[in-house]
DNA sequence: TTTTTATATTGACTTATTGCAATAACACGA
DNA sequence: TCGTGTTATTGCAATAAGTCAATATAAAAA
């Protein structure tokens, strides 16, 4: 356990409500679920991902728009499906983080 | 942007769901500022916190209870203080994630 | 024991989030 | 343009979280 850092600088609570705004979308069971799953697999589109994590398609939509609007995923059309992807490396960190709790790291 | 890891394993639903819990507490801009400030300066008593993040003292009492029970912080009982730390490695990830993105990293 | 300082809990209220059915919009092929 | 597959938006009831004054509890000092 590290803690007491002399040198870090103090965060702005500017940029804490904006980070705790984006924890926040993230910190439910099923949006974590798409992270990860986007993460294990790479982009997709949502009917895909409604295979992967099963929801109702308007709840999964809302999830989807939620994450983008917060930054965390990147959505693309490609004809009649729309493929998302994470845009985030923070949350790639965070998903590091849950494996390494569970003693499984990441490898790539 | 690294993604599209064939070799890690898929996290459980109820694993995701304790992440998502404790993320949850953390993804308050006052908490994260609780955090923040522990890790920059350590274990301190309630009242010192409070000159920290002013907050009314009930407020931040529960706020401090809430990341007890999710297992982020750590009360120990000094005479008629009540001190606090970090006590999960993962508030440190976070926050050094955040530091990261305003481009200042902790050094310790 | 009474007071004082420090922290926790309760109660009451306000606001935000969840979850989903119903419906709309978008893109393509027939 | 009509139908079909795909995704987004709307509306709203149920539930959860936030906020803080008032009050309770704990420990030490007077």
């Amino acid at each position: 356990m590290k803690n007491r850092n002399h040198c870090a600088v103090e965060l702005s609570m500017e940029l804490l409500e904006r980070m705790a705004a984006a924890l926040k979308i993230l910190a439910h069971p099923c949006r974590l679920k798409v992270a990860e799953v986007l993460q294990r697999e790479g982009s997709m589109p949502v009917h895909t991902l409604m295979e992967k994590v099963p929801l109702p398609q308007a709840t999964l939509s809302q999830y989807l728009n939620q994450m983008r609007r917060a930054g965390l995923v990147r959505a693309e059309r490609k004809g009649k499906e729309v493929w998302y992807e994470i845009a985030d490396s923070s949350v790639l960190t965070i998903l590091d983080c849950i494996r390494r709790k569970t003693g499984q790291r990441a490898e790539s």
